[in-house]
DNA sequence: TAACGATATGCATGGCACTCCATATCGCTA
DNA sequence: TAGCGATATGGAGTGCCATGCATATCGTTA
């Protein structure tokens, strides 16, 4: 019926995303892979990371499966059977590449800001 | 059969995606709606832009029609009937927006890959 | 040695995005 | 004024991928 109701500007927001690879992009690790890498750490297993994260087991494991593939080294040293059936501990290179990630995400969030803005004044002059 | 065949460190590379939405996101311009809204300059219509870029006119036309609803504003003319059946021009404001774009990505790339190398050196570290 | 709880992994399914298809509308041109 | 070709838009069909389900495996503990 009415299409054109009166173009006015509105609003707009700026996303973004980064993630690591390997060469052919088909393994990748994401921001949520740092995350349950980071609540593996803090419950001790694989399992109650993925409870806490509200993803199913499943996807977890494939995520750090993924995730160690890529890199070509272990993240976490996972035990299967014990006293409480199992556990997983992070490896020292998971420590460092958390370390690492928080720094990147940090410098982005910086530069972001303000290319971002940039990019509005210049939407702005239209 | 052979799970862990030695644990190599490979090369891994950053990836990054920026978009615009709206506030709540369901609106969304991509990457691909800006090579989309080019190439409508290059080819003259909207049907030949999804062609070129061997999307459907569905997708192309859908694309379009989300990212005038996020700016609040029109950025293609379009033209129905007439001479060649129709046509679509830009706007001035999408040349303005492509600009603007093409200076936030160039940013976006310096600052990706002086992040990443710093990054790479913590990893290596490992 | 039976039980327990976490890791490990294949497979069915459901959701979603995109393509295909069908149809309507528009306005110049011959 | 009939025809053409592009825009406009809904709906069915399809293919992919995440998720969830089911089940096997493992090793300590009681």
């Amino acid at each position: 019926m009415d299409k054109p109701p009166k173009p006015t500007r509105k609003d707009v927001f700026l996303n973004y995303k980064i993630w690591l690879s390997n060469l052919t992009g088909d393994g990748q690790i994401h921001d949520s892979t740092y995350r349950l890498i980071e609540m593996i750490s803090q419950k001790g297993s694989l399992k109650a990371a993925a409870q806490a994260l509200k993803i199913s087991y499943r996807k977890a494991w494939g995520d750090l499966e993924q995730a160690e593939e890529v890199l070509g080294y272990q993240l976490i040293e996972k035990q299967r059977g014990g006293k409480d059936g199992g556990a997983s501990v992070l490896t020292p290179a998971a420590h460092k590449l958390l370390e690492a990630y928080k720094a990147l995400q940090q410098k982005f969030d910086d530069s972001v800001e303000k290319a971002f803005e940039e990019f509005r004044a210049n939407l702005n002059k239209i």
